[in-house]
RNA sequence: GCGGGAGUGGUGAAAUGGCAGACACGCAGGUCUUAGAAGCCUGUGCCGUAAGGCGUAGGGGUUCAAGUCCCCUCUCCCGCACCA
């Protein structure tokens, strides 16, 4: 048993000088060239192997950034989040993967190369430089040195050619001719997911064009239904994410249906797309997107059709550029031709219209003006005939158009006259697959990726153009390299200009080469790959980075995957997360892997905002993460980051909050190096074993008060860790705490409060600081005398017996209105609790004259309440 | 139009159906100082001198009890948007 040493702290306390100032400049960077020295410090234990760790896995990611030489707040708060998870987790005794990269290729480089003559792998890597300081700078604890991958580099790209080539070989990869999405301002395509609201993501003022190329695409279709019918078992994922993606992917059941053009050769036949094969006997018209085919081969032969097709494009381009596609009015011209419905032979006659899109579907649909509400806005405007073929089951009295499909049925439908709408669909489908003029039919909105870029800072396509003729038909025709060519390298002497076409086209030495096939003369593929191609494995090879005869080591992938927690901007949700997700299921088809998700978790956190508005450049609200390290320090500006908003919502800055989360930290030094003198001078037995509840045997009652505080919050933090991640909290009760010890420095001076219960208070608070700020918690730990390396040490245990109250508060209640609320003591029968209520002055004089009719005393984990309800 | 999120003090925000506004910023007063800065102490939802009353976008409901659950309406943000 520990008896109280009356005076010691006092003694130790009174010889201490004026305590230093809290100076964030000098701790850190000192801190940091510690650890800067040490490449293993935060590496993970091997996976395999004599030496393989015991621990249980947890693989914390952030999504690698593009290296602009600029880190911005965004940033900050992604890896602020991710840092004080990956230091909580391996307190918590994991073995924490918790790697970072460069997401080195991109458009940028070459526009810099352009503007100031630098070459694009020279300003790229000094760009990461820069970057890897900042990041080094805020304490960030990523295993550099087994982990860090820069995708423009022959080391990683080489694997991205590999993969390609192995694509090809699966018929994953493949070229062809289509009409693409052309941004003028990258002067490249970009695939169909980085075209936002018709304009390009990247120029989001820039309207992307059509043009008509011969691409290489990835065939994302074919793992369609995979990857729609696999956000059902993600619950890790935000349902926002989830969501999006479901609506990206845009799988629509339903059928098609041949519509025979009459007067033409008995071939010629229109294939409509509908959901709602029912509707059939109610269709009035053909119509076709002004881009179908048919209309292309009409207008030859009709000047009238012709320009008004004509017109129709060139209005719905100016729609899309003043931003007006979508409420842009239904317009149509007849065609004069006619098509026979093959359910009952009808004939109806064929229009072109401009709300009929050209790549969704067939570029066709059968109009059914009662049951479709665009449909009959059309219909009304032309005067179509509008044809009622579903009922209610008891009256036909319901306005049109009428879309329902439950509780009624078919009418006027022929033989299918009175089914339901659900079973018509299905006997209609089959109808029309026996009769030879349609089918079941799934269409999705989802087209394959189209990774083609007219680009130089990219990865080279590891393909040939052989003039002998020589063709490898998997490869749509072209010659594919063998692995033993990898990697294609990217030449190094290159102009950058702003000519058109692929700038490797006009290098002489990287296009011309031999076939591998006959060794004859042959060009090089110059297109490069889409930069997503990169983030869609990256993750993959960093566990395995340094692997130099494959992208990584299955049974290492194995060990670590699925990624435990991936934390990143919600922009990425149907971009890099969808990519990366076929590309999963891709290896997984390979056999590289087991696992056919990436991640078990994503969290998705909310934007960096200032003055109500996202920083940019443009507005001029940018916050530089620098300028605030440089003033405030690392510690307080990553801590801001995460207590001035919950991670998921948007995050005002405000700088005066940084600075008030710097003069917190100011106080916890200063507490921390007063008291550290006497922390040291104990014994280390005593000082290591501070959990032991005999140290607290004849605790005082402030003592037991710090205590009970001190492991209150160790519970509420682990908690919040484990679940909701609130660390605004999470840091509100560490301040509380600090609060708390500052109240009762009084107490500790004048010898009430034992050593032991000093040192546990300190230097477990010092241990929850580590998290959110390590260099603080660092120079603290060392003050108090210990050696060892805080971040390595355990996170401590909640003692639910140190953490119990002796006194409960309980609020009393009369109707519903607080009246008082009294001092019990804990465990209190609830009989007592019952008298007591109504023993107060204040409640009996509201109960004077009136009777109780009930009399509630609530007594859960969270509190204890009373209720009396009086009439 | 469809889908998702949100609406609480001067501000950022907190509250497993159980004391609304924890924690912090800002502000005010005080203390220290030749002065200022920093620190420290006190106060700070609104109305009211007070007792007290009123308050979580608005309206209704369920409940002993609603910021929280249900219904309707409004506003803001994000995503998708003629997807047949």
């Amino acid at each position: 048993m520990q008896e109280i040493e009356k005076n010691d702290a006092q003694g130790l306390v009174g010889q201490a000088q004026e305590p230093q100032r809290y100076n964030p400049a000098e701790i850190e960077p000192r801190w940091q060239a510690v650890w800067d020295a040490d490449a293993t410090l935060y590496a993970a234990e091997p996976v395999s192997g004599p030496e393989k760790s015991s621990k249980p896995k947890f693989y914390c990611l952030e999504m690698l950034p593009y290296p602009s030489g600029q880190l911005h707040m965004g940033h900050v708060r992604n890896y602020a989040i991710g840092d004080a998870l990956a230091r909580f987790m391996r307190m918590r005794g994991f073995n924490v993967l918790h790697p970072m990269g460069w997401d080195a290729f991109g458009l940028p480089a070459e526009n810099a190369a352009l503007k100031n003559a630098t070459p694009p792998r020279a300003w790229t890597l000094k760009n990461i430089e820069q970057m890897k300081v900042q990041m080094r700078r805020i304490g960030l604890s990523y295993d550099w040195a087994g982990t860090e991958i820069a995708t423009c580099l022959p080391e990683y790209y080489r694997w991205n050619q590999w993969f390609f080539l192995k694509m090809v070989e699966a018929g994953l990869a493949y070229r062809r001719s289509s009409k693409v999405n052309w941004c003028p301002k990258c002067a490249t395509v970009l695939a169909n997911e980085q075209v936002v609201g018709g304009c390009c993501w990247r120029h989001e003022d820039t309207l992307v064009e059509q043009r008509e190329l011969e691409q290489w695409f990835l065939r994302i279709t074919k793992y369609a239904d995979e990857l729609l019918d696999g956000l059902d078992t993600m619950p890790g994922w935000p349902e926002k994410v989830r969501t999006m993606q479901r609506n990206w992917i845009g799988r629509s059941e339903g059928a098609h249906v041949e519509f025979r053009v009459s007067g033409m050769s008995n071939t010629a036949a229109i294939t409509v797309f509908t959901t709602r094969v029912d509707t059939i006997f109610g269709a009035t018209s053909i119509q076709l997107a002004p881009e179908h085919p048919l209309v292309k081969e009409w207008v030859k032969s009709d000047a009238g059709l012709a320009t008004a097709v004509a017109e129709m494009i060139a209005q719905q381009k100016v729609a899309r550029e003043t931003g007006d596609i979508g409420n842009i009015e239904k317009h149509g011209v007849a065609t004069g031709k006619t098509a026979v419905n093959p359910f009952n032979g009808e004939t109806l006659p064929i229009w072109v219209a401009n709300y009929i899109l050209a790549d969704y579907g067939t570029g066709a649909i059968m109009s059914v003006p009662a049951h479709d509400a665009r449909d009959f806005e059309f219909a009304q405007k032309y005067g179509l005939p509008i044809q009622r073929v579903i009922g209610s089951l008891t009256s036909l009295t319901t306005d049109l158009p009428f879309e329902d499909e439950e509780s009624v049925a078919l009418v006027d439908s022929g033989e299918w006259t009175g089914r339901t709408p659900v079973e018509a669909q299905e006997a209609m489908a089959r109808f029309a697959e026996e009769h030879g003029f349609g089918k079941k039919t799934t269409t999705y909105r989802l087209k394959d990726w189209g990774v083609s870029r007219q680009r130089y800072w990219g990865t080279p396509i590891p393909m040939v153009y052989c003039t002998n003729g020589h063709a490898d038909l998997k490869a749509g025709g072209v010659v594919a390299l063998p692995e033993s060519a990898l990697p294609v390298l990217l030449p190094e002497q290159i102009e950058i200009t702003q000519e058109g076409g692929s700038p490797l086209g006009r290098v002489a030495e990287f296009v011309n080469t031999t076939c591998p096939v006959c060794g004859g003369p042959a060009r090089r593929e110059t297109d490069t790959m889409d930069t997503f191609v990169d983030s869609s494995w990256y993750f993959y090879r960093y566990t395995d980075a340094r692997n130099s005869g494959a992208p990584f080591d299955s049974e290492k992938a194995n060990y670590w995957f699925p990624i435990d927690q991936y934390i990143g901007g919600v922009e990425h949700a149907i971009l890099h997360l969808i990519y990366s997700r076929f590309w999963t299921k891709v290896m997984r088809d390979l056999g590289l892997i087991r696992n056919g998700e990436p991640a078990e978790r994503l969290f998705t956190q909310g934007m960096v905002i200032k003055d109500g508005a996202k920083m940019s450049k443009s507005k001029g609200n940018v916050v530089s993460p620098d300028l605030m390290i440089e003033k405030y320090g690392a510690d307080a500006t990553r801590m801001y980051a995460l207590f001035a908003a919950p991670p998921d919502r948007d995050l005002e800055w405000q700088e005066e909050g940084v600075a008030g989360i710097s003069r917190f930290l100011a106080r916890v030094y200063r507490l921390t190096v007063k008291y550290a003198p006497m922390v040291r001078a104990m014994e280390s037995r005593v000082r290591g074993d501070e959990t032991a509840p005999e140290q607290f045997a004849g605790q005082t009652a402030d003592g037991a008060a710090l205590l009970r505080t001190l492991h209150q919050t160790i519970a509420k933090i682990t908690a919040d860790f484990d679940g909701r991640w609130h660390f605004n909290t999470c840091i509100a009760a560490i301040m509380i705490l600090v609060n708390e010890i500052s109240a009762a420095e009084p107490a500790m001076d004048a010898g009430r409060v034992s050593r032991a219960t000093v040192a546990e208070l300190l230097r477990s608070l010092t241990l929850m600081l580590t998290p959110f700020a390590p260099f603080l918690a660092a120079e603290l730990w060392q003050q108090m005398g210990e050696t060892s390396v805080v971040f390595q040490q355990a996170w401590p245990v909640a003692d639910a017996e140190l953490a119990r109250e002796s006194e409960i508060e309980v609020p009393v209640q009369v109707n519903g209105k607080l009246v008082t609320v009294l001092r019990l003591a804990a465990g209190v029968e609830e009989a007592e609790v019952r008298a007591a209520s109504l023993a107060d002055e204040k409640v009996a004089a509201r109960l004077e004259g009136k009777t109780v009719v009930k009399h509630i005393v609530i007594a859960k984990p969270s509190g204890t309440l009373v209720n009396v309800v009086v009439r």
